[in-house]
This record gives C-alpha cells, sequence and structure tokens, in this order.
DNA sequence: GTCTATACAATGATAGAC
DNA sequence: GTCTATCATTGTATAGAC
C-alpha cells in the first residue's frame, strides 16, 4: 500500500460512499438503508457503488475494521502494562473516547451489528477488545483500587457508555472532544474507584504519561 | 376494555406477534426483520400479521407505547416528588430498570428508533420522559448532592446505562433482578454523589419508603 | 380469524457500453 | 471508473374464500 491520501482532502469515490453510509447506517440502521441512498448521497449511480466494495455487506465490515483494529490494539497494550489499573482503564478511555469523536466515519451502526447473526463470523474480532477490557478491571478489583463490584456488569456499562458516546458524539467540536473524554472517564472512575479522591492524582498522571 | 388475560396464560396470537417480532427487532433490527419472519414465528401465515396490526410499523409502535408509557409516568411522578434527588434517582433507576428486566418483550430495537426519521412523530413523547429525568438529575445538582457534572453528560449516561440494560437484561432470572437494579442504580449514584457515602443510606430509605 | 393467491414496489447485484 | 439497462428476489400489503 502506497502512502494513503489524506482524508480531510477531496475524499476518493470510496470514502465518499464509506462516509455517506456510515451516516444514513446510523440513522436508519444497515437493513434501512439501500444502496441507492448510498450511491444518491455519495453523488454516484448505484451500480458504481458495487466498483468499490463487492457487496453491500462489505461496507458495513469495513466500517467494523475501523470500529474494532485501533481500539483492540490500544486496549491489549493497556491491559499488558504494569501501570496502577486505574491509570491504565483511564487513559484507555480518553484513548477510546477521543478516538470516537474525531473517526471521520460515524460508527454508530458498527456496534449493535456485532450482534446480528449476519455478522457473527465477526464476533470473535469483537470479543477480544472485551477481555482485553475485562483484564484491566479485573486487576483493578484484584488490587483494591476498584470497589467489590460485578466484573461483568462494570465490563458491560463500559461498553454501554462507550457505545452511548459512539451515537451521541457526531458533530462535537475539536475543541470540546478532550473534556468529553475527561468526563465521561471520569464518570466512569468515580464509579468504579473505591476511594473517589484518588481521581485527580490519576488525571494528573496520565496527563502527565 | 375488559379485564385482559394473563399474559403468562396461553398467549392469544396479537401477544405472540408481538413477543416474536421484538424478539427478532431486537436481533436483526426493524427493518432487518420481515413480516414473513414474524409470521413464522408466531405460527401464522404472513397476511394473517395484517388482521392483527394494520402495519408493520404498527408492531414497532406498540412496543415504542409500552417502552415509553410506565416509566414516562414514574418518572414524571419522581420529578414532582419532593425528596432528595438522590433518592427520587435511584428509586426511578431501581424501578425502571426492574421494569425492563421483566417486561415480555424485548424493548431493545424500541430506544433506537426513535432516532430514525421514519419514527420522528413519535420521538416528542420520548422527550418527555428524557425531560422528567433531567428535572431529577438538575435538583441534585442545585442541592449539592450530585456533583458539578454537566446536566447533558448526566442525563445521557444515564440513558446510555437503560439502553444498555434494555439490551443485556434477557433471560436474566427473577431472583436476580432486583440485584441487577440495584447495582446499576448504585453504580450511577457513586458516579454522582458528591459524597459516596452516603449511597448506603439512600439504598435504605429506597427500601423503607 | 386464518388461509391461498397475488399485486406491486423496492432491493441487491450483474452485463456490457463508454 | 462510471454509466444505463435490467434481472431475480424479497418486501409490504390486499382480495377474497372458508
Amino acid at each position: 500500500m502506497t502512502v494513503s491520501q489524506v482524508d480531510s482532502d477531496t475524499p476518493s469515490t470510496r470514502q465518499r460512499i464509506l462516509r455517506e453510509a456510515a451516516r444514513l447506517f446510523a440513522e436508519k440502521g444497515f437493513y434501512g438503508t439501500s444502496t441507492r441512498e448510498i450511491a444518491t448521497a455519495a453523488d454516484i449511480r448505484q451500480p458504481s457503488v458495487f466498483h468499490h466494495f463487492p457487496t453491500k455487506d462489505a461496507i458495513m465490515l469495513a466500517l467494523i475494521d475501523i470500529n474494532l483494529d485501533e481500539p483492540t490494539a490500544v486496549a491489549q497494550r493497556e491491559a499488558a502494562s504494569e501501570d496502577s489499573a486505574a491509570l491504565r482503564l483511564y487513559r484507555y478511555l480518553v484513548w477510546d473516547i477521543s478516538f470516537i469523536c474525531r473517526c471521520e466515519y460515524d460508527l454508530t451502526s458498527a456496534e449493535p451489528i456485532m450482534n446480528d447473526p449476519a455478522f457473527a463470523d465477526h464476533y470473535p474480532r469483537y470479543e477480544r477488545l472485551v477481555a482485553a477490557r475485562r483484564t484491566i478491571i479485573e486487576d483493578g478489583i484484584a488490587s483494591g483500587e476498584f470497589t467489590d463490584i460485578d466484573v461483568d456488569l462494570a465490563q458491560k456499562v463500559i461498553v454501554w457508555i462507550l457505545r452511548g458516546d459512539i451515537a451521541d458524539c457526531r458533530g462535537i467540536e475539536e475543541s470540546h472532544v478532550g473534556d468529553m473524554a475527561d468526563e465521561l472517564a471520569s464518570f466512569t472512575l468515580r464509579a468504579l474507584l473505591r476511594d473517589p479522591s484518588q481521581l485527580d492524582a490519576i488525571r494528573a498522571a496520565a496527563r502527565a504519561g
């Protein structure tokens, strides 16, 4: 692969298809969006879509890749780190929320589609991301940094908050992304920390690192 | 309307359609589910569906009603109560989470569909529920019970947690519903309370009331 | 209240010219 | 790489018998 052209430059047809499809999928769902609508929004004719993607599913798949690849890598790196669990969870959350808010494509539809039987083949990839996040939470409970919460419950609530943010952060101004990420990560940590007064120290450590 | 027959008794065809449709909508989305699939799951032929519901949309609408009517009434009652905001929020959350977990129909699809342009006519009804919840949060911030969190952010996170619970609580055993409701409500209040050590007193007050 | 048969629109995808 | 034309399928919904 050669050096890819900057996304913010005049986008390629493929990028336009992906962006408009992501927007429409978020609004009306994958099945509620036709390839004709995608084509019209991308300013091409319907059959031209199939020059860039072999099937409609392949468009969704490209969005699933974006939604999983980088976040999984970061979560796995934090899961393997030796820093305190609270710091690692805070860092991961801030990174992921910022990633979500800044992503060129609306990833709203890429999360619930993981539960669709038609995309069951890709569920194992999603499970790897879930497992990495879970490790960090378990570490925090084991070390006593977090309250004795049920691991599955904590893991679920974090997923719900991330999914909510994905669906709700569209159109956020770049200057507010950092605040949003800090506030959501802080909310989560306040609920989890045995001693919430530690939060400011964790935020400072994250900023320092 | 006469005394309706008990839902757990041999369900009527209408109830079977509603239950199977709700299950399929949750799994594959509203547009990803055909009236043929619904009919097959309800053990009738496809045109028979239209004897009980005038359109496919009307099936979704019946689920939206269930998702909004009672929760809005309870939220509005708590919004108007004179008890402490923390107690009112805890009580509302426990009630709503229990309602969601115990509901005969899977309401997963009834939440995101509110953002679908095709159901925009019913969005104002959803906004009333949101407004009632918002009032309780604002009261808690104004009284100093809650941290100085951004009201919109707190409101959003609560919606995300409730939506997550709706999508995730299917098949929970009746004996665990109370624990789930308490744990999720407690998680939320820990994140919101200025003094989290107050949580146990709030839980006790809710149990006493 | 449920069925068979069917109308009719919309959909994902292909063929082949330019 | 994009287009026009078109196919096969599936979708919602209706008509009318029983």
